[in-house]
DNA sequence: TATGAATGAGCGTTCATTCAT
DNA sequence: CATGAATGAACGCTCATTCAT
């Protein structure tokens, strides 16, 4: 007979010194969660496991997140909002692409961001790639989707300017940028990549993206 | 996860007769398997679900396997062992690849044959992507991490046989190739991709990869 | 995630015998599951009190009924179809009643045997009037409204007949009538009434309620 | 049902203010409760609905009952000293009964007095009559066992006064008494018994136990 | 060999109660 | 005195696994 409406968090009238507390608690709370997941995988999870790693009580958890798939919701969230501002905060609007070497620092740029990202928050990041894969496909999706639209439009942009071939199929092309820098990431991931070797990797992409492996000579 | 010893499946010592019924009896339940963790996701899925699928008893499951974890061992085994011959079956050895433009043939029949095999044996491809991830993230880099080594050894034959550039970084690059049909693959499974889009993308990626995106009149 | 559609008892094709033996089993496990919610009330009823009481797993019970709500819904609907059987089995077809006298004996008949269907079924009885007047309160109100109905239909009848007054509030003294037992069935689920009490106690009501308390010569 | 000590109340050393404050403060959170019970039932309703609908913390509740337990307690006790008053107001000493009419007055009075008090403070005796018989099915009995004594010691004047038969079985009758105004107030609860309607009932019911349903000429 | 009813450990979630503020 | 965030014991329910038939 669960026809309670569970009792929302009351708006609190007061200031929003309340509502910073409450987003500190949830953050830090999906934060440890996240850790959790990454260690034994989200459906190995126990809310116990969380709440013994938070030292807090299970009960507290409910107080913040209606239950497991609440939080992995909110990690999943945060985890794509993260990777899509570290592809986007790449000042494009500063210093217009115009030339193919400027489009190879762009790629590079992008591609070095994500890496460190994924050094940087390794824990949410390899929660987002491996456990959030089956627990939350379509947002995997999503963020894949997000992310191959937004590159297109750079593409688009470039194939304007003259600087990229103009039969380049810029969808196609903008997929095969978005998994390219995937199985860097999960090296990353596995501590198989390390500061330099992510610099040399990020321009490795982007000497291929542009150039291609091809010695130019025996370009056709 | 039972700390009891699973009894092991007895090596049969009768003939090979009813060695081949229990392989072919292995097949049809891990198929069936298979379908039912890809339309219900690994953790969601019972063994009931799976034993109604089959029409046979959830006892009959448990003559075949020692439980869920080794059903997926199996498929996870299999699918990755259907990559791999994929990739593989090219036929290196009766055309050896000299020039820029066999190059990107092969690559072109790499991609196309496994965004074929994406769309011919989408299920097994699904439940490998999606769901073994958060169950068995260690064969999920096993596999590409020989996807990887197998193509690593093709660049450094380009490399050695000039037509790819002398310093290209052909480990990096082999991890780049192995990422960038995955976003393609995605959407074969999402049937966002026909008999004639797989087609196109696979020639796509085959010149992204030896030419470059970039305009050969801006390059440098 | 609970999408999983519970798996529907599969509408078995074969015979009935499958579905007696269901049956009983489904019986044997409501009956003793009344037993332990007069014993320890319904809300301090856990489930392991039931199925210990009854020697079984807690899974067997989930097998026939879908939880403790279930539970209490069939054991309500059988005590009210038992009650209801109790009060119609008076073969009121066999013998009309025509007379005053009549009249008495049908009413003592009704109530004799309310009574000892309480004596008979005292856990059965006292679970419908006791822990399922919170837990199903619409469905006493269910059943004293067809007792009601019921004995009204008895009451016209009467007055039709003439033996009983023309200005009979039948509605009213109908549910009077319905009330007028639940007090001497109250004493019968406390052992305070043996078999001579029932009887006793049942012709008392007959008369009273034909002819009231008054001494007749003192009567207006 | 915590095995710990319950911290009593202090008796309260200051003077009779606090006490009358401390008084009403707890027929505050009683009549809040005994709404909050009446509406969600007594196991649905947690500590948080009751101090929700109070305006208050959960830990004032606490402060003036030792849980919900008690909080039960003190309204079921409340409930029947409110019954059992309305029930004996009746100005019996006032005004002897010494005839047939009488006593259709006396009893019609004492049935309109508990369905007005039905109507008026149907709240908390739709808790006593619905909620406390699982909760507290003791209470329920001692009430009646009241009633019916209280009554049983009018009808012994009635017989005395010969204005009652002789061989009326006082204790049968005085449980039938009790008994038949239940209907009628669960009618009053459930708002099916408007002002007049419960006038006119209380007179049915006082006629019906002096003269019975049967038309005298037919008597017998 | 195949079955599926039975099992019970295990887990998500709730909520009465406490206590620091 | 009042509060409400925190707690963790308790319980309903699930489902992988077993085993008698």
């Amino acid at each position: 007979m669960r026809t309670t409406e569970k009792p929302r968090k009351s708006a609190n009238g007061a200031g929003s010194t309340d509502d910073d507390l409450t987003q500190r608690r949830r953050k830090e709370i999906a934060d440890g969660a996240c850790v959790v997941f990454d260690q034994r995988g989200y459906a190995n999870t126990r809310i116990a496991d969380i709440s013994d790693h938070l030292g807090v009580g299970q009960g507290t958890i409910y107080r913040y997140f209606t239950g497991k798939e609440d939080l992995m919701d909110h990690i999943v969230g945060h985890a794509v909002r993260r990777i899509l501002a570290a592809m986007r905060e790449d000042g494009v609007g500063d210093s217009p692409v115009r030339t193919a070497a400027q489009f190879v620092d762009q790629i590079t740029a992008v591609a070095h961001r994500l890496l460190d990202m994924a050094a940087r928050e390794s824990v949410l990041v390899r929660v987002l790639l491996v456990q959030a894969q089956a627990a939350r496909p379509d947002a995997i999706d999503d963020l894949t989707d997000q992310l191959a639209v937004t590159t297109a439009g750079y593409l688009a942009n470039g194939v304007e300017s003259g600087y990229l071939r103009e039969d380049l199929d810029t969808a196609a092309v903008a997929d095969a940028m978005v998994g390219i820098t995937m199985p860097a990431m999960r090296r990353v991931l596995r501590d198989q990549l390390d500061d330099a070797g992510r610099e040399a990797t990020a321009r490795t992409i982007g000497r291929l993206i542009a150039y291609g492996a091809v010695e130019p000579e025996f370009a056709s």
